[in-house]
DNA sequence: GTCTATATAATGATAGAC
DNA sequence: GTCTATCATTATATAGAC
């Protein structure tokens, strides 16, 4: 595991400033953040930086696979269910690590490099493993389309990194704690064991409109089925 | 309805430069993007840019405003269930309404003004009006936490506009299309439905597991809830 | 309302001393 | 490896003509 709780004193000039790049850019973005204040947070001078990362650009990406190293356990080619035992362990520990998962978030969300393409394509193997595996083993009902569901089911699962902030104001916080995910297990887990809904006669209704309807659109998305039937086109 | 599709020779100038940044805005970001780029796909001078809005600031601000009114009808007071009805007709209507999703997507996720946490609650509240009702109507199970069930089915109704690329690439695509949307209807309906799992197993394991370690840090937070009885602590 | 020209500040990156 | 000093570029914003 890496250090980035290890006293900065510790830890050479070059990763301190990853460190504090991993901070910033995970705390505001990339494109709000400035060589100079990464400079300043790792109270090297601006030169320093770039003579160490090359660019801007450089210390992104060398950010980008430090993150993803951690995340994924270095191997990632063999992704196996690294992934979302990752996951779990950090959001269980989410104070320690919340600048890798803002990190991962930002890099999920900002779709400025093909490192996000492939952190994602990661995840979603891993789900989709995951599911497989638990289908054969009967744990998991069949899918409808497995590869629909293994992706919404990956989306789902890193939303709570990407939408901690409002997350957490909706449950009465500031930010994401180990509290606010304790409490949130059971109603999720509820939620992908019994559903939402008591019956399946929305899922059968919104079987029916789909034969009724089938070219393209005339359908829904949502998660909230109310028919309207006829949709404002044009 | 706002005409995001009309003709830009019928708006006027000060419409032009806001629709242009509504679309530069939600493809590449804010601070990605400059006053300059947008003049530039307005086909004005930077300065009218500013002349019209004071500041890139008020700009952004002006375009919160547009989209938020577009999306909530205007009367965002009274937020009713607009907002996944307004969802319904966006996402069925991807290839028209996608600035307007982009930009969404970019104000939710941005934590840098107000607006996206007024979106947010206005979303919430929207979701836990619909869940309340359809409670008492016996078409949605009591939940275990409505707040954490809310919050939930907010964020999870709208990752699809966050993760819009992903979710395409993941179904074999280069961005989300009508048809995709069509395909996922079912199987998110059948996740909401019948959950994703055959039986109660899973769900009692974590109910066990969070009486017998009820402090905090001791818990899991996603939704694969493989046991692993000794998390890795400090 | 719309432009050209420009002021002013901040940015990423370089040169060269130590 | 690390710094100071500085360059070249780009950004937002202003002034003032039309």
């Amino acid at each position: 595991m890496l250090n980035m709780r290890s006293d900065p004193e510790d830890l050479t000039t070059k990763a301190r400033i990853r460190d504090a790049a991993v901070e910033l850019f995970g705390r505001d973005g990339f494109g709000r953040i400035s060589v100079r204040s990464i400079a300043e947070q790792a109270q090297v001078s601006p030169a320093l930086v770039i003579h160490h990362f090359a660019s801007k650009e450089g210390l992104r990406a060398a950010c980008d696979e430090y993150v993803v190293d951690a995340f994924l356990g270095r191997k990632n080619d063999l992704i196996g269910e690294n992934a979302s035992t990752a996951m779990q362990t950090w959001l269980a520990d989410i104070e320690q690590f919340r600048p890798l998962i803002d990190y991962l978030a930002r890099m999920l969300t900002d779709n400025t490099t093909t490192a996000s393409d492939h952190l994602f394509d990661a995840l979603l193997a891993a789900t989709t493993a995951m599911l497989d595996e638990q289908i054969a083993a009967g744990v998991v009902r069949e899918s409808l389309d497995l590869p629909v569901t293994a992706a919404y089911v990956t989306v789902y699962g890193v939303v709570p990194l990407i939408m901690q902030r409002q997350l957490a104001r909706a449950l009465g916080g500031e930010q994401l704690s180990p509290e606010m995910i304790r409490r949130s297990t059971l109603p999720i887990l509820d939620l992908y064991t019994n559903g939402l809904y008591t019956d399946e006669r929305l899922l059968e209704a919104a079987r029916n409109a789909l034969e009724r309807t089938s070219g393209p659109n005339s359908d829904r998305g949502m998660n909230d089925p109310n028919q309207d039937p006829d949709p404002p086109r044009q």
